[in-house]
DNA sequence: CTCGCGTGTGTAAGCGCTTCCACTGCCCGG
DNA sequence: CCGGGCAGTGGAAGCGCTTACACACGCGAG
């Protein structure tokens, strides 16, 4: 980009880049006259103020980032959406960084920090140590889907409860063999098999330990191939993905889901509903849950103090046909 | 982010700014006791280079832009993130626009324009002569998804000669009573349908105009109410999102897929593979769509010329069950 | 006829960094 | 014993912008 500079317009409107940039950004009085003169110079030259001054010398970026592990899934690309909207209307850009495995990850966030006014911190993707130096530096941060890290804010969706209610309503079609498809010491996660076993518990049902997996459709599958032999009512899956493989799974088994095996997911993703069986699942607003991040950052670079509290958006059971068989009066359209 | 500069640096250090940053960037020569004052004073304080004054003095951004419509669904999501990783890996961090039916996009894209190195964008979110402003400019650029604007690089994924063979492999199936779901005045879906054209002309089959829909489920299903009473035996989609929404209208209209009406998608997202039917489908290798432009627009910002050339990423026909019933050797795992 | 003030404009000091250039020692070959 | 060269370092310009401050001018009030 060889773009014409503030001097040049400057020079061709024949007046000082002061008053450049009075025109431009308002600030201060210009005259009529001198305001066409900026005008038109700009316009020939087609100038657009160099985002790297501007900033250098507002001493901020206009500009968020958001970290996460990894965007492959519906999941990330859902709060992304939500969360680029609202930063958009706010007239800020954004920086997404990905993780994954990749080595160097400090560095890259901390120069990801120096690009941006604040930063939204996925799940457990950066290191608690990393986090703190991070806030202690006075970077405004939110924290998605996890508990708030002092200096932050946070946004997560409703676990427990949720999970409550789905176990409720496995043990109400009469399963009693529960499984657990999905690691458990991500925050989200445990919380919401910690409210299943302690419901479990309460009727006397033996509470299975999580198999581990990733959470992917392969993970799944390969859980499921472990699960299903052990002759389960129920396989509740970490996400809707892991569900997905598990199915696999029993159909690869010759195991009839739900009648043999039901199995419910959670997130809601698009092919949860197109599935056949079209999943049980607990639907999280994900887009919500990026646009709260974007606000509660936003309110923390306008100069709000990080409170460390984490706000808890709600989830909706969604029942479908996965878990077992409904009168048709209860089923949701598929 | 109060962070420290590269003076406090120097003078903890005893040295000078020239020093600590020949020091800390390995260009010139520095003695080692040298070397190791500043690093200890970078440690102390704990100092990242700002990004805004590396860039400043350096002249560039170690940033890419990519800009696309929206960013739900699947397919977004996937191309993202194989561009954010080779970026990554180049060391390049990554910007997004969504633009959505947003106003002022034109100011946006050009602040965003300001912010980076190169601009990847897909096809035909910006009015041809921004994208030639641009291109004037000497922004790097390259197109996702289109063929080359002047002064650019492209990468699609094939079209015509899958539409052809998927059309094929239907008028195989018996089907004659073709319907097309999905607009037909973009780059990338028109090529398929015109393709399709060509083929049913050549069997002497009747070809149907495309009844326009969005390309969401929602879209399709809508599409699908209003192709379906007509009697058809396929109803091709111009993606796998309609190709869902089609079905469900089948469904809704008591119609079996495929014994009734045959419905075949594009993209092959995750939730083609789940559905049942599954999707019959062409699979495009969308990450290795953004990871290609993330190359060509690294060339390009290297130094490279813009050749106005088109690459071009080969699919895969994936057979499923929903186009109608194969012999079961001739499926794919579902 | 002044003084004071508001309007309109220019000058210059940063913002945080990289890098060209100049300078100081010191070592080595002649 | 002397000059050339080089390792090591600092000074300062410059990247493109915003804005505090100074200044000039014209006006109405005293």
């Amino acid at each position: 980009m060889s773009d014409s500079t503030i001097y040049e317009v400057a020079r061709l409107a024949g007046v000082s880049i002061a008053t450049v940039s009075r025109a431009l950004r308002g600030t201060g009085p210009v005259s009529a006259a001198t305001r066409e003169k900026v005008r038109r110079a700009v316009e020939e030259l087609r100038f657009t103020p160099s985002r790297l001054g501007v900033s250098l010398a507002e001493g901020r970026h206009a500009a968020n980032g958001i970290v996460f592990p990894d965007l492959s899934g519906p999941y990330f690309g859902e709060v992304l959406l939500g969360y680029e909207e609202v930063a958009a209307d706010l007239g800020r850009s954004v920086l997404i960084l990905s993780t994954r495995d990749r080595a160097g990850v400090p560095e890259t966030v901390k120069d990801l920090a120096t690009r941006v006014d604040g930063l939204v911190v996925f799940g457990r993707t950066l290191p608690d140590e990393l986090l703190t130096e991070l806030a202690d530096s006075g970077l405004p941060m939110v924290m998605l889907a996890r508990e708030a890290h002092p200096g932050t804010e946070a946004v997560r969706s409703e676990n427990a409860d949720s999970a409550e209610a789905l176990a409720v309503h496995l043990i109400a079609h009469g399963h009693r063999a529960f499984a657990l498809a999905g690691g458990h010491d991500e925050g989200d996660v445990s919380r919401r098999w910690t409210a299943v076993a302690r419901t479990l518990g309460h009727h006397g049902i033996d509470v299975p330990r999580p198999v581990e997996c990733p959470y992917t459709v392969e993970g799944g599958y390969e859980a499921g191939l472990r699960i299903l032999p052990g002759r389960k009512d129920v396989v509740m899956c970490a996400d809707d993905q892991v569900a997905l493989g598990v199915i696999l799974a029993a159909e690869e088994l010759g195991l009839r889901v739900p009648e043999d095996v039901a199995v419910t997911g959670w997130d809601d993703i698009m092919a949860a509903r197109h599935s056949r069986p079209a999943l049980t699942t607990v639907r999280q607003p994900l887009r919500e849950l990026g646009a709260t991040a974007a606000r509660l950052l936003d309110e923390l670079i306008a100069g709000a103090e990080p409170t460390n509290t984490t706000r808890v958006l709600a989830t909706d059971l969604v029942i479908r046909s996965s878990c077992g068989v409904h009168p048709p009066a209860q089923q949701e359209e598929p």
